[in-house]
DNA sequence: TCGGAATTGATACCCGGTCTCATTGGTGAT
DNA sequence: ATCACCAATGAGACCGGGTATCAATTCCGA
């Protein structure tokens, strides 16, 4: 947050909301600032508990119903992690893509569509399904994570 | 249920259970009944509802901890539906594969990886991360659901 | 400035799923 | 068959994410 690296992140999603008819209250800003400042995956608990340490009296409802605008204009999505539980990313609403998770620091890289929009049409023509939507999303450890694992590893042997 | 076409499938899936240490007690074998004997998906509440019907007293938890087992053994999976709620469906535990879902009756086909794991590895490789999960989900109107609606509108007309 | 619409917070509620724990049932060794 | 032991079960409390309600507030356009 304060003004910084992700303040233009912060003000697309504004612009986003303006753009599509919403207002863009003191509340709203708030969650578009606390989004735009999370690297990767984040929950609406998380988001909640750091909104209130910035500005008390943001209510639980106004944070989910800002979440589920923001998802409604395709500026975040939610995504279902491996373990079950549900998770938020900061997403491109202007095209259509897939997302790259680190499953231990939550770190999310977009993957565009590319091939697999061909597969997915190939798969509906065979089965003579319509398809309406689809969804793909990866998992894995980042280069970061992945570094910092070997590096421990070493320090034990 | 009753010895039918899918007397098979829910044998396969007591199998299944043996196979991997547990035991094959009466509450797992009418969920393994309930369970082939859907077409497509079902949540767990509806497996609970039915098997009430069939013979009281399975208790909420066992069911869960059924499905539970039988997710571990990759004989059920748990899709996450588009409208952000959990189903199952029935799977082969046997070989790697995806789900193609009808969003009106939520009958299910099982859908080979192919391409897709040379397409998930070349992401994993480009980003630099160790890929361990993917997870690819379709929805659609199936044919049948497709031809019925179509029928309607013509009816209409 | 004013009135209606949009937003908000508190709170109750719902629902899927898990935990606990005392009871029961199945299994394998004897 | 018996016994001891571990697995499985049911009832019900519990939990966490999310939604519904509703009155109070804020916003915005005329
Ligand atoms: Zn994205
Ligand atoms: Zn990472
Ligand atoms: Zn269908
Ligand atoms: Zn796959």
């Amino acid at each position: 947050m304060r003004p910084g690296i992700n303040s233009d992140q912060t003000e697309r999603i504004i612009q986003a909301l303006k753009r599509a008819g919403y207002q863009a209250t003191p509340n709203r800003r708030l969650v578009a600032e606390l989004v735009a400042a999370t690297g990767g995956h984040f929950t609406a608990a998380e988001l909640l508990e750091r909104g209130r340490r910035e500005r008390v009296n943001i209510g639980r409802a106004t944070v989910f119903r800002a979440l589920e605008l923001l998802a409604s204009l395709r500026v975040v999505e939610r995504l279902d992690l491996p373990s079950g539980s549900h998770a938020y990313v900061v997403c491109d609403p202007d095209e259509h893509h897939h997302h790259l998770v680190c499953s231990t620091c939550g770190r999310s890289e977009d993957i565009a569509d590319g091939e697999l929009a061909r597969l997915v049409d190939e798969i509906g023509r065979r089965n003579g399904y319509r398809i309406e939507a689809h969804r793909l999303e990866l998992f894995g450890i980042c280069p970061a994570c992945s570094a910092a694992d070997t590096a421990e590893r070493e320090t034990l042997a």
